[in-house]
DNA sequence: TAAGCGTGGAG
DNA sequence: TCTCCAAGCTT
C-alpha cells in the first residue's frame, strides 16, 4: 500500500484491510475483485491485484507463513527490492539495506551533497545504504528506520527543515553550502488529465461501484474518445483488472 | 532501460 | 491554477 503512496493515506486504510484479512490466507480465499475494490481510490489499482496473487504464493510456496528470506520475498508479484528488505528487517529485525525515496535523498543530500537524488539505480542504491549500516543487527534496523524517518520529516523534498536535522553537522550538501542540483533528472510525470491513466481511473471506479455488469453504454458515458476508452479497457482487460461477465443474458465488464 | 501505471494533498 | 511528489514494481 505504501509504494508511491503517503502514509496518511494508506494507515486507515490498511486498519480496515487486516481486520477484514488478518492473514494471507484469509486474502488468499477471496475473490482478486473484492481485494481491488476494498482498495478503493488508494491508487495504482494493480498493486491490490498482485497483494492477492501474493496471498496465494505465500500459501501455495510458504504455508501461509510470509517468508522471511529476501529472495523468496522478492519472488512474490509486486514484491520489489524495496519492499522485499523493508519486510526482511522491520518485521524480521534481519539486516539488509532498505532503499525507499526518502532514504535515496538523505544518501543523495547527507553523504553525496547533492540537492537531490538521481534516478534509482537498484545495485548501486542498496550498496550505498549498505555501506552506512552498522554490523550490529539491532542497530542496522534503527539505522534503516532512522534514515526513512528524517527524509520523511526532516530531509523532505520541498523544504527540508536543515536548522533542526540531527545530521545538520555531518552534512555534505549543508557544508558545501546548498548547492543546486544540476545532476541528472528524474523523468518527467507527464500530465494525468486526459491520459489514458486518467480514463483507466474512470473505468476502475465504476467497476468498484457496480456489483452487477458495467456495460459498454455505461462505459462510454465516462470518457468521450472512443479510441482512448477501447484502448484504456484493452488495457484493463489484459492487466486482470477487469473481466467479461461470463453471463450472455447481462453483458458486460466486472472485477475478477 | 525506460515507460507506464492512480490519486490526492501541499506549496 | 499548476507543478511536484508520495515507504515502487513490472514489462
Amino acid at each position: 500500500m505504501l509504494q508511491q503512496t503517503p502514509v496518511v493515506r494508506v494507515i486507515p486504510r490498511l486498519e480496515a484491510w487486516l481486520e477484514r484479512w488478518p492473514t494471507p490466507a484469509d486474502l488468499a480465499a477471496s475473490p482478486p475483485g473484492d481485494a481491488v475494490r476494498a482498495w478503493d481510490n488508494l491508487g495504482y489499482p494493480r498493486r491490490a491485484l498482485w497483494l492477492h496473487a501474493a496471498a496465494m504464493q505465500i500459501v501455495e510456496r510458504h504455508g501461509g507463513a510470509v517468508p522471511r528470506d529476501v529472495d523468496a520475498l522478492l519472488a512474490l508479484t509486486g514484491i520489489g527490492d524495496y519492499t522485499a528488505r523493508a519486510v526482511a528487517v522491520f518485521s524480521f529485525g534481519d539486516r539488509h539495506p532498505v532503499v525507499d525515496t526518502n532514504t535515496r535523498r538523505v544518501i543523495a543530500r547527507a553523504v553525496l551533497g547533492q540537492g537531490q537524488p538521481g534516478p534509482p539505480h537498484g545495485r548501486r542504491d542498496l550498496a550505498a545504504m549498505d555501506a552506512l549500516l552498522p554490523d550490529d543487527v539491532a542497530e542496522s534496523t534503527v539505522v534503516n528506520a532512522g534514515m526513512m524517518e528524517l527524509g520523511a520529516v526532516v530531509c523532505v523534498a520541498r523544504t527540508p527543515l536543515c536548522d533542526a536535522c540531527p545530521l545538520r553537522d555531518a552534512c555534505a550538501w549543508r557544508a558545501a553550502g546548498y548547492p543546486a542540483y544540476d545532476g541528472p533528472t528524474k523523468a518527467i510525470q507527464k500530465a494525468y488529465e486526459g491520459s489514458d491513466r486518467h480514463v483507466r481511473g474512470l473505468i476502475m471506479r465504476e467497476l468498484r461501484a457496480a456489483h452487477t455488469p458495467v456495460t459498454d453504454a455505461e462505459i462510454a458515458t465516462l470518457w468521450p474518445d472512443q479510441t482512448q476508452r477501447d484502448r484504456a479497457l484493452a488495457g484493463l482487460l489484459a492487466d486482470g483488472l477487469a473481466v467479461r461477465s461470463p453471463t450472455p443474458d447481462a453483458p458486460g465488464y466486472l472485477l475478477p
